[in-house]
DNA sequence: GGTCCATGAATCTTATGGGATACAGGATTC
DNA sequence: GAATCCTGTATCCCATAAGATTCATGGACC
């Protein structure tokens, strides 16, 4: 068992981090150095240190001289590039991960069983809390690690891990609205991922999951143009 | 006219990138950060930021209370990996580009006589210079860059990025060893992927980008091994 | 001879401080 | 009344300093 052998720094980033995707800042909104450092009881270097690394990840922008702001959420057009993109890998990871059909498959059981039990809480829940949410999106978000895991390639799971920040984006659009997580839905389109996976029919696999993404793009700018009203 | 606006931390991560790229240290070298602060004539702050930034891209690596080394070159397999994900997101940029056929066309064109003029001088030298070297490693990853230029997807470009570092890495084992540069491989296969393109042929551009890229794979794992020996 | 531990230099990590910049608000000028 | 200038505050940027960790060296001990 080796000691946790952590910096100030990786605190501090998993911290701000924590706070991004929690939505406890709007978009646009100043994250100062020293006011987080006082914040945080800690000096200014680890915390520029954090922004830095997550400026690279996306979620916030810098501008020279004047600090650090949260981005701005996507735009439609942005959405539509995004999906696009997934689509791309996504298929991509698939195909690949039916090289190793058994474990894609057990895993994906898995990572959908406990996506399917978080689904059900929340709608047993009149209100859920920030956490099941939370764990909910993260639950949603393995089924898809899943099959990059049997993908085999590094630089395809890195490239999902750019997206997975930019996605964060998307959902906090309609965490803000009106509109009610779209749990009943996302289960459906997976299940059929997962259907078609089971089958070993890997083109059918594709598709469904490609009609998936496109339906998280759709269902992403309909909530959008709600979250505007 | 804006004034530039730029910060220490900038010029400094620049600063480094060159001497990455140049080679300069070996990969394992150790990055000292007070080390390149004394060299630079600036403090470890700003040493520190531009370093975070260049860990995030994959050319150096960072483990905590010990420091910053030079990422070690790919192994073979990490490069099947790479050429095989390329492969993916460079088809996939393609077949969005097309969509833009006649400012493709052109770009590429360009492009191309811009690379085949850089490859003509080196051919003409006995012993080229690291500029001149460095020269042409960038108009033949501009030809890459043109298809994705005009793909419209910032996603799909911002993953192309991620890949020019690590491409950068692979490179850098040939050039340590004793083979040659492999410019006229590259024209001829570029040459083959611009008449494709030009004839509006778009299976046939896919089909020789992707041999364009394998090759580029097999090249690079042969030349890998010659320069272990 | 091998192992263990003390010691010190080099380095990393974080904190503190001073100079510079951006921005908002009010005074001044035309 | 509008534009410009000035000024104060908050903040950023970087340098310097102090504490913590690593690693290599060398001597003591078994």
């Amino acid at each position: 068992m080796s000691v946790k052998r952590q910096v100030l720094r990786a605190e501090v980033q998993e911290m701000i981090l924590d706070r991004l995707t929690q939505g406890s800042w709007r978009p646009g909104a100043r994250l100062s150095i020293d006011g987080l450092a006082r914040d945080l009881d800690v000096s200014p270097t680890p915390v520029r240190e954090a922004l830095v690394a997550l400026e690279r990840s996306g979620l916030i922008r810098y501008q020279a001289l004047k600090g650090y702001v949260v981005a701005e959420p996507l735009t439609p057009q942005q959405i539509a590039e995004l999906i696009d993109a997934r689509v791309v890998i996504e298929t991509a990871a698939m195909t690949r991960a039916f090289a190793h059909w058994e474990e894609l498959t057990a895993d994906l059981v898995e990572a959908h069983a406990a996506h399917q039990a978080l689904a059900d809480r929340i709608a047993e829940t009149d209100e859920p809390p920030y956490e099941l949410i939370h764990e909910y999106f993260l639950a949603d978000a393995a089924f898809h690690e899943a099959i990059f895991r049997h993908a085999g390639n590094r630089f395809l799971d890195s490239m999902r891990e750019t997206i997975h920040a930019h996605a964060h984006r998307m959902r906090q659009t309609w965490s803000a609205g009106p509109g009610q997580i779209d749990s009943a839905e996302a289960i459906a389109e997976h299940a059929a991922v997962l259907a078609r996976v089971q089958e070993r029919n890997h083109d059918g696999a594709l598709q469904t999951l490609r009609t998936h993404l496109e339906a998280v793009g759709e269902r992403s700018g309909g909530m959008q143009e709600a979250a505007q009203e």
